[in-house]
Formats: C-alpha cells, sequence, structure tokens
DNA sequence: TTAAACTTTCAAAACTTTTTGAAAGTTTAA
DNA sequence: TTAAACTTTCAAAAAGTTTTGAAAGTTTAA
C-alpha cells in the first residue's frame, strides 16, 4: 500500500471508530489528519485535504482545543494560525477519558446518588427491584469512576505494569 | 423523590448516556425500564410506558436480544411473548464490552495492523510520523484488547479485587 | 487610521438516524 | 382448515446532527 493511500485509510478508520463512539466524524478526522503530520497545518491545509468547508474547519478545531487534543501555534513572522496535534497515544487516551468522564460520567455519577436515596416500601417488589438496580449500576460506576481517577493520574509505563501484573 | 419519578428519572438519564456513547437512546430506555422491572414485561406494555410505536418497540427489543442484554420469557398458557433484562451489573458491563469490541476495536486493529506494514523512505519525516503514530495507537489497542479480554473472562470479585491491589 | 489577512459565527441546507404505522407474515387454538 | 392473536418488516416521515458559505468580526502591518 502507497503512504498516500495509508493516509486516507487511517483517517477514514480513525473517523468511522469516533462517529461509533459519540464522536463527530470530521473532527475524528481532522484529529487523524494532525497525529499524522510531522507539521502543524493551517485551516486551509485541513479543509483542502479533507474536503470540508471553512467553517466545518473552524469548529471542529476548536472542538478539538477544547478536548485538550491539539493546539495551536504561531510562527514567527505568520498571520495565519497552525495547528498541531499532541502525538502521545497515553496523553490521547488520557485526555479523552477525562473529558468523557466530565462531560458524562460525573452528571450520571449525580443521578445516581440522588436515585439512591428515594425510599419506599421494602415489600413492593417494584421498589425493590429498582432500589437493587440503581444501587448496583451506582457501585459499578463508581468503581469505573475510582479506576479512571487512578489511571489519569498514572504514568504510562507505571499503568500498564501494573495491569501487566495482574493479567499475567 | 416519589418512586414514579425517580423510574422516570432513570430511563432518562440511561438513554441520555447511551446515546453519548453512541447507543441509540430509545434502546437505552427500553433497556433501563426492563432493568427496573421486577416482571417481564410485554411489547404492550413497553410501547405504553415509553410512548413509543410496535414497530420501535420491536425493532429496540430485537437489537437488545443481539446485544445479549434482554431475553424473551414464555408464560405457560399465554400467547404473547414478555422480555426481561438480565439484573447483574456486571454481566451487563461484559456483554456491553464484549459486542463493542466485535464490531467496533476489532475492525479497527485489522485495519491498524495492515497500516503498520506499509513501508516507506525512513528519511521522509510524513513516512516517520505516520509510521510511529500508526505503531503506538496499535500498541495501545492492543493492551486495551488485551485487558478487555481478561476482564471478559474474569469474575467480578476477582476483577476488583485484582484492581484494587494495584489502585489502592 | 486603513485595508488586507485572517478567524468566527450562524441560519439555512444537506445529510443521517430514528420513528412511525400499516401491511405482511407467523403461530396457535379450535 | 380458519381466524384471531400476535410479531416482524419496511417505506415514508420526523427528528436530530452536521455542514456550508457568506457575512461579521478581529488582528496586524504600514
Amino acid at each position: 500500500m502507497e503512504l498516500a493511500e495509508a493516509k486516507q485509510k487511517f483517517i477514514e478508520s480513525w473517523g468511522k471508530l469516533g462517529s461509533e463512539w459519540g464522536i463527530n466524524r470530521t473532527m475524528a478526522q481532522v484529529h487523524a489528519l494532525l497525529l499524522i503530520s510531522p507539521e502543524a497545518l493551517t485551516t486551509e491545509e485541513i479543509m483542502e485535504t479533507l474536503n470540508i468547508s471553512r467553517g466545518n474547519a473552524n469548529m471542529n478545531l476548536r472542538d478539538l482545543i477544547g478536548w485538550g487534543l491539539i493546539e495551536k501555534q504561531h510562527k514567527a513572522g505568520e498571520r495565519k494560525e497552525y495547528f498541531f496535534a499532541d502525538k502521545d497515544t497515553w496523553n490521547i487516551a488520557r485526555q479523552v477519558a477525562k473529558e468523557r468522564r466530565k462531560r458524562e460520567l460525573d452528571p450520571v455519577l449525580k443521578v445516581l446518588d440522588e436515585l439512591s436515596k428515594v425510599t419506599g416500601d421494602s415489600k413492593d417488589p417494584e421498589f425493590r427491584t429498582f432500589s437493587k438496580s440503581i444501587t448496583d449500576i451506582n457501585k459499578l460506576a463508581k468503581n469505573v469512576d475510582k479506576t479512571l481517577d487512578t489511571m489519569l493520574k498514572a504514568e504510562e509505563s507505571w499503568f500498564w505494569g501494573s495491569l501487566f501484573k495482574i493479567f499475567k
């Protein structure tokens, strides 16, 4: 396979994976493009490579900055803004985990805590089933939360090293 | 909070979480409803409770069966089909992880393996950056894959117990 | 200042996904 | 058999999401 073709394929696959996990396909593609670019790129270059409009490019670049996955770069003597991606996959994974935890897991934990407080007749099967499910899900969610917390603080080598010890 | 209100809130939150993670909102809501129901429910009851059409209910029930999250139940002397959800959160988590791995992670791993085979001029920064990114992502993806594999085989107590040992 | 170079915004259009509901299909009891 | 009770299908409609592109806004050099 040619390098050019391989690049295309990577951008496509990354976009598809993103959309399956609830991330805007174009945003994932822009990220993929920057991931494999040795140099920072301009909005113009991104628009051209991915065949997207200026507005679209701008909006997704801003979102990627919001996710902490890319940064702006200023080149001396140039007016244009350049964008480049953090290339460290461990940082990327941590950053995504961090943002999704904040945006999605945290609110759910809050609701679950509220819902665990609901009281009722412990003879009522409706209440008992509700209560048990909420409690169980709450426990799982808290465990996930705690694990993410450790992961976010961890160094890559320590993290995988530790998992390796457990998982043979 | 009333039990009825709490149920509503749970169904809503579960649906929202699902849609943020790329799972059809209605499917997640049907799942939530069955999770907190002590008894198996008919399509009719689900349609009424969630205010959805017969076609929609049927399609999402089938999908949930496909995900291994709910099952059909036949009641002696009854024509109707009843549906009930596995209430064990650990099983649910495993089942979801298993399906998403199969549907989404596996294909990406396949593409990454292909892309790691691309050869090129190691003096070319374009090639070097591409190559390094693919290799790194491939490594991370394989680690995730291996960890999921262990998790899928594990018993809940063993799994969390082991994590606990690492994560203080 | 001014105007060129650039970035951001946002309403409308395009596209994607989900939902509906009526028709077709299936199963069962008699 | 038949027909009632039920489930499944699927094309069209509705809802939701993303993209466009022109206009407005901002920054900078001179």
